[in-house]
DNA sequence: GTTGTGCGCTTTTTT
DNA sequence: AGCGCACAAC
């Protein structure tokens, strides 16, 4: 077969890395070097001239969406669908492994996943299950000691007795945790990873079944691979070692949750005869974009060290604006945007990144009140809204009586009358005889264990539920899932509710169904019910993809989120010392150097242009208080950077006065012109100074002009004059 | 026993 | 802003 034309769009190093011998490969990427079309490419290559089928291919990507976009471009340059080829997140696919070999991996056939919230409620009530105080076991570091024991492949019972009376605590809820999982069939996100790990380990039969099956393994982001996920790969590709794994490790931004950058340095020393490819050249960002990420980025040690270039443009200045407030600051940005697109630029070429997701709040409140369409990934995600997880909860229950985080979430939603006593009663029974909460739930209604008041009550429920599926039984999942938020009594619930809020719930619930009904069931490829699947689909993918996903639209998201796709247009938001780098990263190195790397990877996600910008004073959790900026904002050298000041007309609602930054008119100050001073130009007309960069005859100015919109002059030419 | 309300306290990033 | 907790009201 003619595989040339795979060639075509590649450069040297790129085309040496697609084309690379079997064996195993790590290819060094920087930001914008061709990464995914590396890994795409290679795909085909295996497919087309060695003659590969999809089928024996096992590519594992870190998000939903990458995996997405990636299967759709190896279609692309293929020309024909790869359905059977196993593609997907490390979750992904763990918990394929684990659907298909349930009996092995020692689990009920109708394990359920948890999700983060689910999780913690669970600890919660381990803590109290063993009469341990809260205040003093606080719920989410229990949490994340148990996972982040797991992310290293350490069980409870394999923990050596510790001396440490807290340490011993902690580790006997994590052993708690576990049994309770075990005995209800629940795994969380963790356990995904580590009982298919174990899985593997443990069966000869399937690990020699896929060792065999998978001739060649594919890793991208490797950076952010923890400890259990790069044993998982080292175990598949165990045989032949044919594993490429690409990553870049001054974008590893996951520490916190257990990824280990050193990944990278140990693939070296585990597989000898490593191949290592670079690819510095950057096709993403212009000259000045590029130069700047450097300059930050080489502020941290321990680098592999890695240059990246560019023959692009220079491209112009980036700009920095210091803002009032952060309503100042969405304004300015949203401004910006409509300047943008006035321009004739389309809004999905442009992104508001941010560190926190809470900051996304003022963001959307200026872009509805501008009428401007947006997206926010991440954050809320649909699934993840409480009156989602509610009517998913009576959904899952219907389906299994015996989901134990289902039966908490609804026993008293809408509240019937289900207090906290009687459902402790319901626990203790629980913990005494082994069961699930429904079980026991009717063993105590039976039994009359109960006072009349809360076997009325819990009565209720359980006739509800049982209601609800027997008037289903013949329901399309659609019908199901409107028959269940109407008669669930959640609707009426959310109706209650006061404000915009309630509103807001009752529309998500609407949403809700018409997402049942936008999602295809495979039949072909499932051997359960649309339900289960379902479900399964709203565990694993938190609500990407709802609604108004192909909508021209202004693209919102935390900086974690933003890895690996690329904007024309990139608004960097909130960079004050305390956000960004956040407060509980200031005080430790590692951290800091984390922190720097996601400023790193922010700034690479611009093509042509970077906007920087921060706020003097900032509302956060319910308090104002004055910030600095962010040390990432110093780190950049001045000549990179144009700093932007509006006053006067362009945008009203702003104090700008009475905040006195010692930014402001650092640049341009000999020039004459002040940022937001009316100039006339002989040709253009009247307009507003929006930029000044560079001294003496190179200065520029940037100019807002009424008729030519805006241009950026070389002052000693433009012969301006001031407006008074 | 259950529900509603007001107070004080913590507050990142994701599968 | 969101959660647990204490206290008053049904």
């Amino acid at each position: 077969m003619d595989v040339s034309h795979i060639f075509d769009d590649l450069n040297e190093s790129q085309r040496e890395a697609v084309s690379a011998p079997e064996g195993p490969l790590l290819v060094l990427a920087g930001a914008g070097s061709g990464k995914t079309r590396v890994l795409t490419y290679r795909i085909a290559w295996l497919v087309q001239a060695l003659s590969l089928s999809p089928l024996s291919i096992l590519a594992v990507t870190f998000t939903n969406k990458a995996s997405h976009e990636m299967r759709g471009r190896i279609e692309q340059i293929l020309g024909f669908p790869v359905g059977g080829m196993w593609m997907g997140t490390f979750h992904g696919l763990s918990h394929r492994l684990l659907r298909a070999h349930w009996q092995e991996a020692d689990l009920p056939q109708a394990f359920e996943i948890m999700d983060a919230e689910d999780q913690l409620r669970l600890v919660k009530r381990v803590l109290k299950d063993l009469g341990l105080d809260e205040s003093y076991w606080p719920p989410k570091q229990v949490q994340w000691f148990i996972n982040s024991h797991k992310e290293e492949g350490i069980r409870a019972a394999n923990m050596a007795p510790s001396q440490d009376d807290q340490q011993r605590q902690l580790q006997n809820v994590y052993l708690r945790y576990e049994e309770f999982c075990q005995r209800l069939g629940l795994v969380d996100f963790t356990e995904l990873l580590l009982r298919a790990l174990e899985l593997l380990r443990n069966n000869d039969t399937l690990r020699n079944r896929y060792q065999n099956r998978f001739k060649h393994i594919l890793i991208d982001e490797f950076q952010d691979t923890n400890t259990i996920q790069y044993q998982w790969l080292k175990l598949l590709a165990g045989q032949h070692q044919n594993i490429m794994a690409v990553g870049d490790d001054d974008q590893s931004i996951y520490g916190w949750r257990g990824a280990k950058v050193e990944n990278i340095l140990q693939f070296e020393k585990d597989y000898s005869g490593t191949k290592i490819i670079r690819l510095e050249q950057n096709y993403r960002s212009t000259a000045t974009i590029l130069n700047a990420a450097n300059a930050v980025i080489r502020h941290n040690d321990g680098r592999l060290g890695k240059e990246l270039w560019t023959q692009g443009e220079e491209g112009s200045a980036i700009k920095l604006y210091a803002a009032y407030n952060e309503y100042d600051e969405a304004r300015f940005v949203i401004s910006s945007i409509e300047r943008w697109v006035d321009e004739g630029n389309r809004r999905d070429s442009i992104a508001v990144l941010y560190r926190s997701n809470a900051q996304s709040r003022v963001f959307e409140e200026i872009l509805i009140e501008r009428g401007i369409p947006y997206r926010v990934y991440g954050g809320f995600r649909f699934f993840e809204r409480q009156e989602i997880k509610d009517a998913l909860a009576y959904l899952r229950l219907i389906n299994n009586r015996d989901s134990d985080p289902s039966f908490e979430r609804i026993a008293n939603v809408p509240t019937r009358g289900v207090g906290n006593k009687t459902l402790d009663t319901v626990r203790i029974r629980v913990r005494d005889t082994q069961t699930s909460m429904w079980k026991a739930c009717l063993e105590l209604l039976q039994q009359q264990k109960l006072t009349s008041r809360a076997a009325n009550s819990l009565g209720q429920f359980v006739a509800l539920i049982e209601r609800l599926d027997a008037d289903t039984q013949a329901m399309t999942l659609p019908e199901l899932t409107e028959h269940v938020v109407k008669h669930s009594g959640l609707i009426a619930h959310y109706q209650k509710e006061k404000g915009e809020r309630g509103a807001a719930r009752v529309e998500n619930l609407e949403e809700l169904v018409s997402a049942t009904r936008q999602f295809h069931f495979d039949e072909e490829n499932s051997e359960t019910d649309p339900l289960t699947e379902f479900l399964l689909h709203a565990a694993l993918e938190a609500g990407e993809g709802q609604a108004q996903e192909w909508e021209d639209c202004v693209q919102l998201m935390s900086l974690h989120s933003a890895k690996g796709l690329e904007f024309p247009l990139v608004f960097l938001a909130g960079l004050e010392e305390g956000l960004f780098p956040h407060q509980r990263s200031i005080d430790e190195p590692g951290r800091l150097e984390e922190e720097r790397r996601l400023c790193y990877v922010g700034m690479t996600r611009a093509m042509q242009e970077l906007v920087l910008s921060y706020a003097e004073i900032r509302r956060l959790h319910g308090k104002e208080s004055y910030t600095r900026p962010s040390r990432f904002v110093d780190e950049i050298p001045d000549e990179y950077l144009a700093e932007i000041r509006m006053t006067g007309n362009r945008i009203k609602t702003v104090a700008v006065g009475s905040s006195t930054s010692s930014v402001i008119a650092k640049h341009g100050s000999d020039s004459g012109y002040k940022l937001g001073s009316r100039v006339r130009h002989a040709k253009f007309g009247e307009g507003t100074v929006l930029n000044l960069e560079g001294q003496g005859e190179h200065a520029r100015i940037q100019v807002n002009f009424q008729s030519a919109g805006n241009k950026w002059l070389v002052i000693s030419f433009a012969k301006l004059e001031l407006v008074a």
